[in-house]
DNA sequence: TCTGGGGTCCTAGGACCC
DNA sequence: TCTGGGGTCCTAGGACCC
């Protein structure tokens, strides 16, 4: 048996644990620049706010309806997430993270009533960190994603569910009329796996509800839709298609990129701010012990202006050998940026990639074709790469010891007329303290 | 004025191989 | 008249997730 436990509203009830203000009021939280809204309390939802809706078109609501936004403080939801996480595992032999706010577990091999554990485990998160969860029991990770939803659904609603199925729901007690029931409340868009785009597809083939996919034809699906919709369906009917993963490998792809605080028209504040990315993507490169071999880069105008002309750049680098060093790495960022860059626009946002990504320690021998090097000098290289390990090292050290970009290469700050520009930088008015994770910035109590 | 920032997997089609 | 029959690998794009 699998259990999908989860955050309600996660980034909001973080906020709450330690502002009790915004307790039981409307609240959203804006990304970075305030831009939109990416989380949402169940008040906020019942005023209407969508997710991802643009801050500007629900800021009238602060003066109405008293609804509360903050900025993303994701430093504060990373860590509190750990320790979520952490309380979760002491619970079942096996779990996978999946989100921030999200893992399943897997029950295999516990014996007893797994409601009652589960609930005990709500118990524990909201104690001793103080997040509202709700969690879902099922045979298969997809049964058990429904489970979470009726478990939150009929917590948010009470007449509309049996109320022992709010908070802990486990669909492998229900009996089958009763499933087959909330199956047909439910509609297809509401599982897993099933986006807008095939839930658009569905419905035109006359399948609206979990009840009706459940009882499609499998072969139909596949051939009409893709193999991902024939396991969902699969695994709606309790066929297990999807293996649960609690030894993740490292990331494949690293990305890090901005929204620009205000338009970037010049080419120094373009290479400042691709510096700054691939240093900080350089940084995530070598906490999972990677190497990056391709880096691309990309920096954009707003599509959402619609009277500007648009522009958008757009290229892939191979490296010569894959590198985690972010000298090398900063180097190709900001290469591309002076052979892309285009005066005259008014960029909007920015990003870098490192692709291809492979373990670090596993160095590929090279074959040198320019023959300036001495024969037996292919030593070098080794050692070479060792001393920049050690180099990048020691700037991870530093930077985690004395704060962000305490060591850095020159182009992250370019200099103009003498004054630092990072003209780029993201707007942030409203976020609060980093309460668990800087000393400086820890709450007080008054007593 | 103002529109997020990460990720994954699958498929189709082209280049190329024998 | 009539033009094989397998493969692999790579890439771009589309779908999804939170």
């Amino acid at each position: 048996m699998l259990a999908l436990v989860d955050a309600n509203n996660m980034y909001v009830s973080c906020e709450r644990v330690f502002s009790p203000r915004l307790r039981g009021r409307p609240v959203v939280v804006l990304s970075s620049n305030d831009g939109a809204c990416i989380a949402r309390s169940n008040e906020a939802k019942a005023l209407g706010v969508k997710m991802a809706q643009p801050w500007f078109q629900v800021r009238h609501l602060e003066k109405t309806q008293g609804l509360i936004a903050v900025s993303a403080n994701f430093e504060l939801y990373g860590d509190m997430s750990s320790r979520m996480m952490a309380i979760e595992a002491r619970y079942a032999p096996r779990q996978e993270i999946y989100s921030i706010d999200e893992s399943f577990l897997d029950f295999d091999g516990v014996r007893g009533d797994l409601v009652a554990l589960c609930r005990d485990m709500r118990a524990a998160i909201w104690r001793e960190v103080g997040l509202p969860t709700c969690v879902g029991l099922g045979p298969t990770k997809t049964l058990a994603k429904f489970a979470n939803h009726v478990a939150k659904e009929a917590e948010r609603k009470p007449g509309s569910y049996p109320r022992h199925l709010a908070q802990v729901c486990n669909v492998g007690a229900i009996d089958r009329p009763a499933l087959e029931e909330l199956f047909a409340a439910t509609e297809v868009g509401d599982i897993w796996g099933i986006g807008r785009r095939i839930s658009a597809k569905l419905n035109e083939s006359g399948i609206r509800t979990v009840r009706e996919l459940a009882h499609s034809d499998a072969a139909m699906l596949r051939k009409q839709f893709s193999v991902v919709l024939e396991k969902t369906l699969l695994e709606l009917r309790g066929v297990s298609c999807m293996a649960l993963d609690d030894q993740p490998e490292g990331r494949q792809q690293i990305l890090v990129s901005r929204s620009f605080g205000k338009a970037v028209t010049s080419i120094d504040g373009i290479v400042e701010a691709v510096s700054e990315f691939a240093a900080r993507a350089a940084e995530k490169l070598r906490q999972q012990g990677s190497m990056a071999s391709a880096v691309n880069v990309f920096f954009t105008t707003s599509p959402f202006r619609k009277n500007d002309r648009q522009h958008e750049a757009n290229v892939t680098i191979p490296l010569v050998r894959p590198t985690a060093d972010t000298r090398h790495l900063v180097g190709a960022a900001a290469g591309a940026v002076h052979r892309l860059f285009r005066p005259g626009f008014s960029y909007a946002k920015a990003g870098v990639m490192l692709m291809d990504l492979q373990a670090a320690g596993v160095q590929q021998a090279e074959l040198d074709l320019v023959g300036d090097v001495e024969p037996g000098s292919v030593d070098t290289v080794p050692a070479k790469s060792s001393n920049q390990a050690k180099l990048m090292a020691a700037m991870d050290t530093l930077n985690r010891r004395f704060g962000r970009d305490a060591v850095r290469i020159a182009s992250q700050t370019a200099v103009s007329n003498g004054a630092e520009t990072r003209s780029w930088s993201v707007r942030q008015e409203r976020r609060t303290p980093r309460y668990t994770t800087r000393w400086a910035e820890m709450p007080w109590v008054k007593c």
